[in-house]
DNA sequence: CTGGAAAGATATGTATACATATCTTTTGAG
DNA sequence: CTCAAAAGATATGTATACATATCTTTCCAG
């Protein structure tokens, strides 16, 4: 079953995400570093925008921005030019930490696919973004 | 991003499920059917062998236990072996239901992998198994 | 047989994940 | 300009997902 699958998949993936930000004393879970990646490429981006680049919807959005905010990671202002919008931009303690955990995360992709030789990492990753790619899953609000 | 990947993989599977279940009028997710599937071929299962056979933790499928028990689709008894386990039997109506649905979900998986060709699809799903094989994430209670 | 370790289940707390509803603010048709 | 539609955010409710703590019951060493 493809469904199984991919589900075990995704829980090998977050389980080596969590164990390897916890042995390096971090306390970020991938849908938090996911945003501050997004962050960093687009500073100041509203939230719709931020949950529509990573592919999340906007209420779940909201929460991992508060958590973030909690932390002191991020900052959130009310948009001069549209005052719905909250522009969302690291903080120099976030940016510090999102720098010092990138190569981190890029190590631990590889992990991942840790029982896979590096030709079947590239064509899963292939194929794994082909399937994605004929998908139009965008959820509420994304 | 390997694990971006399996995330948003993983999300389109679920989406697919989900959207496929409310067509045909059924209201049941994925891991409620993945727990009725391994009750299917393992009447009487206590809870923690059904998390350990589909990879969930103890206190998840409890959860689900309870949903599926409300719904009426499965009942729980006190083991009499065991008065600290909970044997897990289908009714007659989740019996039912399951096997209404089986199809349906069998059907289900080649969509999620609807970009790929049958030969894309067979090695997807041989790399995704042998990554897999790999780990041994078993979570808490499982 | 007895007391502590271990196991099954449940309780608690945190973090997604998403649909739907609601509130505020902006935009656009007339 | 005005009011309804639309958009950004938040609120609410359900369902995972999992670590940790606790309760009950069983097992086992002595």
């Amino acid at each position: 079953m493809a469904g199984h699958l991919i589900r075990r998949l995704n829980q090998v993936s977050t389980h080596i995400f969590a164990q390897r930000m916890q042995a390096a004393g971090f306390d970020l879970t991938p849908v938090q570093f996911a945003a501050m990646d997004a962050l960093d490429a687009h500073p100041g981006l509203d939230q719709a925008s931020i949950a529509a680049k990573i592919a999340y919807d906007r209420a779940t959005i909201g929460g991992v921005i508060d958590r973030l905010e909690q932390k002191g990671y991020v900052a959130r202002t009310v948009s001069k030019q549209d005052r719905r919008a909250r522009e969302v931009h690291l903080s120099a303690e976030g940016r510090a930490l999102y720098h010092r955990i990138l190569p981190l995360v890029a190590d631990l992709q590889s992990e991942i696919l840790g029982g896979l030789d590096p030709a079947e990492r590239t064509e899963f990753l292939r194929l794994a973004e082909k399937a994605i790619q004929r998908q139009g899953v965008a959820a509420n609000g994304g």
